[in-house]
DNA sequence: AAATCCGACAACCGCATCGGA
DNA sequence: TTCCGATGCGGTTGTCGGATT
């Protein structure tokens, strides 16, 4: 009977995908880069129509297109609120905390990320984490690699932008960067029902469509000769940190407590000084380092006074990270950035096997 | 200067799910 | 209850530009 309705179904199914091709090669149907005039199209019926119902959209707005890619544009490229350019610190600490609790849902990730798409978060993914963890021959997805990015990556994240702090000329206010900050009970208390909000330091009208596109990376690349006037000034850094909506509370990211390097005191996990002593540096953050120190979003975070728990997890972590530097005898090199070494996974297996008491290990990786 | 490699990202594809008829 | 179109999601591929040889 099942497998009836299943054959059923898999005809139905085939014969609309025979009907939809043989409407596609009726209509020639467009595939690759978008154009200019194609982006123009879409905006424009969707301004009149607004958005959903894709294939009436991708019927009658003229484009050569099926729903799926009109959709797809939309949604990636075109949508007024979408963020461009390079992931913040924040973002990328955010993203390595929800792939660690939900694996691949990323959607369910860009949700935490207003701005951007699940798209961006899994291109992020695959291109700058899991290049690290080809780097260290595990999987990106084994306990050891997650400890490690708990560990490493995302203290040298915070490390960025407690550096962006100091070398900024901006007013922070220096409780957040105390460290009885943490201890006196100073984490700021977040709101469990209220989603995380990271990033969102994003004026719309400076990412319209033809805006600048991709934000660092240069404009929009259209197949056909993109206009000049499609490239308009004033898109970045000119938001009023009164116009920033809601700021991420870092007491709301589980590791905060579990992770932290004083989680040792209660009976915690896994500390940074217990790996710190086998030179498992090298953490590349990837190229877009250089932009977090002129990325004005986070100055804009840290001044704001939702931050206070962002300051003090900065400093427990960055204690953290210092006291690997002591244990390891300066092993991690300089503050400058020279993590000079490679990583070594087996030094990593062991180091875990270790700590963790091989309650976490699962053999091989 | 040309060829090749590689990283980053946009776009596509197949499948799953949802919701209305 | 079943069918089917619309939509959403995650994996994969294609393309471009910069870096390297």
């Amino acid at each position: 009977m099942q497998a009836t309705i299943m054959s059923q179904r898999k005809g139905a199914a085939m014969a609309a995908v025979a009907t939809s091709k043989h409407e596609e090669e009726m209509m020639e149907l467009r595939r690759g880069p978008w154009t200019l005039e194609e982006d123009n199209l879409l905006m424009n019926y969707i301004a009149c129509h607004g958005e959903g119902r894709w294939n009436l959209l991708a019927r009658c707005s003229g484009l050569k297109r099926t729903g799926k890619s009109c959709r797809l544009r939309w949604l990636n490229y075109l949508k007024p609120d979408i963020k461009s350019g390079n992931l913040t610190p924040e973002e990328q600490l955010l993203i390595l905390e929800l792939h660690s609790k939900w694996g691949n849902r990323w959607s369910r990730i860009a949700q935490h990320l207003p701005g951007r798409t699940d798209n961006e978060i899994k291109n992020y993914w695959r291109t700058r984490v899991q290049k690290q963890a080809r780097q260290l021959r595990v999987d990106a997805n084994s306990a050891v690699f997650r400890d490690a990015v708990r560990c490493y990556w995302m203290p040298r994240l915070l490390e960025k932008m407690a550096a962006a702090t100091a070398t900024s000329a901006h007013q922070v206010d220096p409780a957040l960067l105390h460290p009885a900050a943490h201890i006196a009970g100073g984490m700021a208390s977040a709101d469990a029902s209220s989603p995380v909000h990271v990033g969102g330091h994003q004026d719309a009208a400076t990412n319209a469509p033809g805006s600048g596109g991709y934000g660092h990376h240069g404009p929009q690349r259209y197949p056909v000769d993109p206009s000049p006037s499609t490239s308009t000034s004033g898109g970045s850094g000119s938001t009023s940190a009164a116009a920033l909506p809601p700021v991420p509370c870092f007491s709301e990211l589980s590791w905060v407590d579990q992770y932290s390097p004083y989680a040792d005191l209660d009976g915690g996990a896994f500390d940074a000084a217990a790996l710190g002593g086998l030179g498992l540096d090298g953490l590349d953050l990837g190229p877009a380092d250089s932009d977090f120190y002129s990325d004005s979003t986070l100055l804009d975070y840290l001044n704001s006074t939702c931050c206070t728990g962002g300051g003090a997890m900065m400093t427990t972590m960055m204690s953290g990270v210092n006291a690997a530097h002591s244990s390891c005898g300066g092993a991690m090199g300089g503050q400058d950035g020279d993590y000079g070494s490679s990583w070594r996974a087996d030094d990593i297996c062991q180091a875990a096997a270790r700590k963790l008491g091989d309650h976490q290990w699962g053999g091989g990786i």
